[in-house]
DNA sequence: ATTCTGACAGCAA
DNA sequence: TTTGCTGCCAGAA
């Protein structure tokens, strides 16, 4: 069953679907972090477990801008787990993004915080 | 049921 | 400032 974007994820899904919804409601050109997409969840300090579930986002049909998260120092943390190590960051420079050192040094200026946007 | 692990974050040195 | 250790919680083995 799709989700209107609009909507506010509820917790009726499991965690990990509930990651991956807010993932896709990820504006095209915008950033977050995992922490960020954790608190949104109400279960900050949980961030690990959203990069284990954007970990198993690839087996979930449907796109899923997971290059559009990455660590709170705007470091692509999750680069290795895209099939080639650069595709990240080709991926976020489509977008716009500066990325140097394996950093986005439009982070803050373009940073989208789930908890303050829906 | 128990133990290990991780695409992080916070804080102490 | 950078480095390292600790807490975190939900899956996987």
């Amino acid at each position: 069953m799709e989700r209107r974007s609009s909507a506010p994820v509820t917790d009726n899904e499991g965690f990990f679907n509930r990651v991956y919804d807010v993932t896709r409601m990820i504006p095209r050109g915008r950033i977050t972090s995992y922490g960020a997409i954790a608190r949104y969840l109400g279960t900050a300090g949980s961030a690990r477990m959203v990069g284990w579930a954007l970990n198993s986002s690839h087996h979930s049909h449907g796109f899923i801008p997971a290059h559009r998260v990455v660590n709170r120092n705007g470091l692509l943390t999750g680069k290795r787990h895209f099939g080639n190590s650069s595709t990240m960051q080709q991926l976020l420079e489509n977008e716009g993004f500066t990325v140097t050192d394996d950093k986005v040094l439009e982070f803050r200026e373009r940073f989208w915080d789930p908890s303050v946007e829906l």
